[in-house]
DNA sequence: TTGCAAACATGAGGATTACTCATATTAAGA
DNA sequence: TCTTAATATGAGTAATCCTCATGTTTGCAA
């Protein structure tokens, strides 16, 4: 992204400029965020222009920047939604593993949904690329993986109680953080391909997650 | 990265417009490209701006603009020496590994040593974080970690004669293109963790390579 | 109902920056 | 020495993010 945001060295978590408090601004503020998602569908977060954001949306520029402080700020609410819904998602199917089959099972479809996310998603598949290049969406995926990795965490738990909590923390972090790799990879080359790479992150990542 | 630039959808391959023939302009692509490496060292690649790359290479800018057609193409030159020295030493270090505990032992030290690189050297690292916003440097990278799969593979392919060689393929890239994220991830952590991740990541990729 | 403050809306214009191009200069071969 | 291709220059163009002075609407208390 960026020209002028990307020059400020201060990449401050880009956070809604005012709040919409009335029903009218609020319906607005929806609008906005719909046409940015669907330019980035359309054409990726880089090429978005606010001006287009903004005629798509039905309101003037100065409306857009009324809400939102800068473009990354637009980019990164979308992908807040993205994330709370997917969290939701997967604390609800970690939630009643308790053996290591049970855990396979969810964990398997966790990756399978997660996958088709990315293939069917233009708009999450653009923003999580371009994720490295933006600290505000790094620190956004980051934060989002360790919540994750915390309801791995209390199903190891339960699994092998024994086991250092630090060693299962780390190996949680780390397999989600390369699920989000794998993703990107999967994505980026042909589908047969993909879904061979996915398959053995799957394999691997269960072998990690199981035997310690 | 970058307003005009990022506009362009077809993200071609950037090259050399001309390449330098004289003794002269070689020098001075050289200034070009230090100057650039240590514009990104000091604010990283975003904040840098070609007016200053060209007035610290003590050029023109329209001399910057003979050589590379746009400003990704300064960095995808960057990126593509750092490419080429790891390939080779990473083909170096596999070369001669013929069995179980050589590979460990050879895996264990390459990894060290790209985090090491990682860890010190600001250019290697900002170009690598903000790959993946980039198509160019996506494919740069990619091609890498195909590059040094094969070196894998060739290691695998003694060790186990009998084993499938797609799936040896797949295990091959995806150890090393984890290995990238892992990287990325663990610099931008505090140390201890950083170190944790790069550990955890290392017995798992082995245990992946080793025993298939 | 009326008056008023706060929230909201607007879009022309400021500011930055990647990149172009017409023109001038230098090197290399005939 | 002459000619041509390579190289050098930097003022100017165009694109785009974002600001801000000004106008409008909403909610609410008197």
């Amino acid at each position: 992204m960026q020209g002028r945001v990307a020059a400020k060295l201060d990449q401050e978590i880009a956070m809604p400029r005012r709040a919409p408090t009335q029903q009218r601004s609020r319906e607005r503020v929806e609008r906005m965020l719909a046409a940015a998602a669907a330019l980035i569908a359309e054409q990726g977060s880089d090429a978005m222009r606010m001006g287009e954001v903004a005629e798509r949306a039905g309101v003037s520029i100065g409306s857009l920047y009324q809400f939102f402080p800068d473009k990354r700020a637009i980019v990164w609410a979308l992908a807040e939604r993205y994330t709370a819904e997917s969290q939701a998602c997967i604390s609800a199917a970690l939630k009643d593993v308790s053996d290591a089959e049970g855990l396979k099972q969810a964990f398997s479809e966790l990756v399978d949904i997660y996958y088709g996310m990315f293939l069917a998603e233009p708009v999450m598949r653009d923003i999580w690329s371009g994720t490295q290049a933006d600290k505000a969406l790094r620190e956004l995926e980051l934060a989002d993986s360790r919540a994750n990795a915390r309801f791995l965490v209390a199903v190891l738990k339960r699994l092998r109680p024994g086991a250092d909590t630090v060693a299962m923390e780390t190996a949680a972090l780390l397999v989600w953080q390369m699920g989000e790799a794998v993703m990107r990879l999967a994505i980026s080359v042909d589908r047969e391909e993909g879904d061979r790479l996915v398959a053995a992150y799957k394999r691997m990542a269960l072998r990690e997650l199981v035997e310690g």
